[in-house]
DNA sequence: TGTACATCAGTGAACGCGCGTTCACTGATGTAC
DNA sequence: TGTACATCAGTGAACGCGCGTTCACTGATGTAC
């Protein structure tokens, strides 16, 4: 029975994303759900109390998923040596249709049910601080020093970055060419604006540092 | 009996909006929206086909405020005179709860279903060039000229204030002090970022322009 | 290793409820004279 | 202006259906000897 459970999860948390990526959240039964999963009704409430403990489950998933993504993602070390513009460059995040969609529901969901918010905001600021090196790692190597906490860039990065990605699926759904690049060049705009050449800054001590 | 088919829809579109924002679109029900407009089942039957019918009037209500809303806050005229940062900012949208919450949520809607995503398409076309005119007086009146083309800074802009309006109510939800200028702050980032100063430009003449 | 037993994950039938939708009706709004 | 009539927006009762949830059960998984 310890072999079995998990699987069952697994089921109906691959199921349920599915789901709710196609039709959303509240348009998503629990029978539906279960009949995706090949398991009956009972196996869901053997499993999870409400539709709701599903979502945060199934989000927790993700976010590891995610979160050993942005980690691999993470060092890589200076191979880069193009232009500033380009060595600002982040690793470009790929665009999840089915991430994308489930978690800006999950953003309203949290919006309106305060006790879920404070999960969803203290999984982002966990997220939010991995980024935060990348930033800095990204700036360094440009050489660069940045003129307001990299935290708020991040955050800046973060909100430019689900913006963009709400419009490339829009636009595709809608059949149009979509402009991928837009999002990554924001970012980049971004960076460049809110640092300087590390050369034009003067150090504590009153010298010019580099 | 023409003048009251308008009062009914307006009671059954002002009851839908505040029930998708409270609750969003998919658990709301077609008897709670009637409950709330205090009118009975046949009446919403009476007025549209079905609840997905209701959610286009509504937008489509939505967006006409909205169109005259930016359409007010044009103009305004060069009343500014502070620095170059200062003076790129443009008018604060409102971060209006309902709307971002109904709004984000048919984005959503629209990226799953592509025949309504062509008619958010053609209706945020309509936004973005007027959104552009903004953004060119903005930099008109800060002495810069873009480097890129507008309507991609308006989108930029539209991406990052979306992102942004999101972030914040999540964080107020979840009780968190709100860092409310973030969002303008990335957007004049953007406008600094993908521009330049008139004078160092090089007219197609061959002349320096100013 | 093999057998006898205990556990409990998942089954499937059952329930009451609120959903979406229909339709004969009623009474307020507008028209003709 | 006043009355008699026509229209049709909104009423309210009715329907079948799928929802969420419960629970006695079964049979696969794990344990003891």
């Amino acid at each position: 029975m310890t072999k079995r459970r998990p699987l069952t999860v697994t089921a109906l948390l691959d199921a349920a994303m599915g789901l709710f990526a196609e039709q959303g959240y509240g348009a998503t039964s629990i029978p539906e759900i279960c009949a995706r999963a090949g398991l009956t009704k009972g196996a869901f409430y053997s499993n999870f109390a409400t539709k709701d403990a599903l979502f945060l489950a199934l989000l927790d998933r993700s976010w590891e998923r995610r979160a050993e993504w942005i980690r691999r993602a993470m060092p890589a070390g200076g191979e880069q040596a193009g232009a500033s513009e380009e060595r600002t460059r982040l690793p470009e995040l790929v665009v999840d249709r089915q991430w994308t969609l489930v978690s800006t529901e999950f953003s309203l969901h949290a919006i309106r049910h305060p006790e879920v918010a404070k999960l969803l905001v203290e999984h982002e600021l966990r997220v939010r601080s991995e980024l935060a090196i990348l930033v800095a790692g990204a700036l360094e190597r440009a050489g660069r020093i940045p003129t307001i906490p990299v935290d708020e860039l991040a955050r800046m990065i973060v909100a430019v970055s689900e913006g963009s990605d709400i419009q490339a699926l829009t636009d595709t759904a809608a059949g149009a060419v979509v402009h991928s690049g837009l999002g990554p060049r924001a970012v980049t705009g971004l960076l460049g604006h809110f640092s300087v050449p590390a050369a034009s800054v003067i150090a504590p001590d009153g010298s010019l540092s580099q």
